[in-house]
DNA sequence: AAGGCACCCAACCGCAGCCGA
DNA sequence: CTCGGCTGCGGTTGGGTGCCT
């Protein structure tokens, strides 16, 4: 049994709002307030409108002390350091923004934020209007993020992640988004991941054992355990320590949380990592927001835990799925 | 000049959670 | 404790607009 509409949406108005409507629900609100009730305003206002709908209405146009426009790199810094953070809780970062609401902040990062935090990842694919998806069998090159230059998809058959010792390893996955592939960015290192089918695996069938664990390109091994901890994670909410796991996957951003380790220090193959040991760290300067600040509005709000946005997770471990 | 395409953003939809009866 | 009404939220849609070919 589905359930019952808000309204009979035979009898309601809808689409774009009339001056004239406009006047009529600002005119009522501001003299007798929402009474705390959307569904029985219109009709006492005398509009032909569902209750939901003048309610998005007031909140997201006519209120007092709405900006419209611009935002400020203020503003921008804001919403990356918040949506890294949280995901996409547009209710949580609108209340970090006075005058701005959670539908001008979804539209303004779904339209331009999350391109113009692309260009800065990705400064070579400015001249992209839109990434070519999924792109072509033939094309096996890449363009390295570091160096720029093309790189084969051969050396991409082997995966690389942080060892199983140090979880909290500041991982950053950046997707590229004109070839088949995902980087995992961690500098001084970069870990990519071949796309398949719309398929980010954790590791390719060369790589992967039965055991679950994969062998890595630089002598490392991910163990299933790790693997777990990573597919887990997206219902952890935050660990009280470093969450700065991000990555980027299409233009949207992830946040991957773990469990809090002590400080640690990376040698192996002379390679330094950078782990964090409780304070907060980002890689980004646009993503550095405080996190006592976030783990506080995230508290404030009821700590419900996030999850990693657009990805759909497959049950198999270690593989995700996502929608283009 | 015109058609196609991509972008932008206001508005809609449906679900989850809250709260009172 | 349960149920139903309502609100709030996030994802999605679609019309308007501007750019490109």
């Amino acid at each position: 049994m589905g359930r019952a509409p808000c309204c009979d949406k035979t009898s309601v108005k809808r689409g774009p709002w009339s001056p004239e409507e406009d006047s009529k629900l600002k005119d009522y609100i501001e003299k007798h307030g929402t009474g705390g009730n959307w569904i029985s305003l219109p009709h006492k206002a005398g509009l032909k409108r569902c209750g939901k709908s003048c309610r998005l209405r007031w909140l997201n146009y006519l209120r007092p002390n709405i900006k419209h426009g611009d935002f400020s790199d203020e503003e921008d810094r804001i919403i990356c350091s918040l949506y890294v953070n949280i995901g996409s809780r547009w209710s949580i970062i609108a209340a970090q923004l006075p005058g701005r609401t959670d539908n001008d902040i979804k539209n303004y990062w779904n339209t331009k934020l999350k391109k113009k935090l692309m260009a800065m990842q990705f400064p070579t694919l400015h001249h992209q209007r839109k990434p070519s998806f999924p792109p072509s069998p033939s094309s096996h090159q890449f363009l390295d993020y570091f160096t720029h230059t093309p790189t084969s998809l051969i050396d991409l058959q082997t995966i690389s992640l942080p060892s199983n010792n140090y979880p909290n390893t500041s991982f950053n996955p950046f997707y590229q988004n004109q070839e088949s592939m995902i980087s995992v960015v961690n500098p001084p290192m970069q870990y990519n991941y071949p796309i398949k089918d719309n398929m980010f695996m954790f590791g390719s069938e060369g790589s992967s054992s039965s055991d679950g664990s994969c062998t890595l390109s630089h002598g490392k091994e991910i163990k299933q355990e790790e693997i777990v901890y990573h597919h887990n994670m997206n219902s952890g909410g935050f660990d009280g320590y470093n969450n700065n796991n991000n990555f980027m996957i299409n233009g949207n951003i992830g946040s991957f949380v773990g469990e809090s380790v002590n400080q640690h220090e990376e040698k192996s193959s002379g390679v330094g990592y950078s782990y964090n040991n409780g304070q907060s760290q980002t890689l980004n300067p646009l993503l550095d927001y405080g996190l006592e600040d976030i783990k506080q509005l995230i508290s404030s709000s009821g700590n419900k835990g996030f999850h990693v946005d657009d990805i759909h997770k497959n049950e198999e471990i270690g593989m995700y799925y996502f929608d283009y």
